[in-house]
DNA sequence: ATGGTTGGGGTCCAA
């Protein structure tokens, strides 16, 4: 089974690369997060002549808002509300007895200081939230992933420079001490990170600000997969879809991909 | 130190 993740950054004006994303590697299931819509408008039609027969979404006007597109059957599990309202994350029950959480946790501004910056306030205690929330109600035992643009790059090769970017959101201290509680909430496992060495540098994220995104290759790898102990036996592969960033009129982020084998 | 680009919705906010 392939699983994908990918912060779409508009699911109505990106049909075009989701078609060439989904013809290319045809994933099972893809999450995407900043659809950036509400659910009655969201475009089921297209997706479901994509192959997505099942499909839960929850969504809000403008901003977030995510969303689960499956070919296998899927039964909605929790929709968890941290900090605010706003619509970040949605769950499903596979059939497999797997458990699926897609989160698309908040950006949290420009100042890495929650004293002033209420959102990178908000983003750390989402973040503590998420993590307290699987210590008490899930078990290292069970099997689930949790993915999604999760908005932190943990590690030193996550990033372009990590010297340069220590201050910068995304790369503080801060939130490398939240994202590492998530990891301890159940164990989990950096399912990416199991295929490449922690000294490779690696990124699912570049920014729009860049005139040559390519040439300047200044990215960050916001988006991850987390599995639990009972899944890594049947995880097979990874990939980032790294061409995809050059697709016209396309997200900052690209997709990340993890086979489970049964 | 600053500005660079994109999307949505509505003449600005969030990323």
């Amino acid at each position: 089974m392939r699983v994908a993740t990918w912060n779409i950054n508009s699911v109505r004006i990106r049909l075009g690369v989701i078609k060439s994303f989904v013809d290319q590697y045809q994933p099972d299931i893809l999450c995407l997060q900043e659809i950036k819509t509400e659910a009655e408008n969201f475009p089921h039609a297209a997706l479901d002549n994509m192959g997505f027969k099942h499909r839960l979404v929850r969504g809000e006007k403008s901003y977030n808002g995510v969303a689960i597109l499956s070919k296998v059957p899927l039964e909605i599990s929790d929709q968890l509300t941290f900090v605010n309202g706003q619509a970040r994350h949605i769950s499903a029950r596979i059939s497999n007895g797997m458990e699926l959480h897609n989160f698309y946790v908040p950006a949290g501004g420009d100042i890495a200081d929650p004293e002033i910056n209420s959102k990178f306030d908000m983003k750390l205690k989402y973040m503590e939230e998420v993590a307290n929330w699987f210590q008490h109600n899930r078990k290292a035992s069970d099997r689930i992933i949790l993915l999604g643009d999760i908005n932190v790059a943990p590690g030193k090769y996550d990033v372009w420079s990590h010297r340069q970017l220590l201050d910068i959101v995304s790369h503080t201290y801060m939130e490398k001490y939240y994202f590492r509680k998530i990891l301890n909430s159940l164990n989990f496992i950096d399912a990416v990170r199991e295929f490449v060495p922690h000294h490779e540098k690696l990124y699912s994220w570049w920014s729009y600000r860049n005139k040559d995104w390519k040439l300047s290759n200044k990215g960050r790898r916001l988006d991850h997969i987390l599995i639990t102990e009972p899944l890594k036996p049947y995880l097979t592969n990874y990939d980032i879809f790294k061409s995809g960033r050059d697709l016209a009129s396309t997200s900052d982020h690209v997709p990340v991909i993890i086979d489970l084998q049964r």
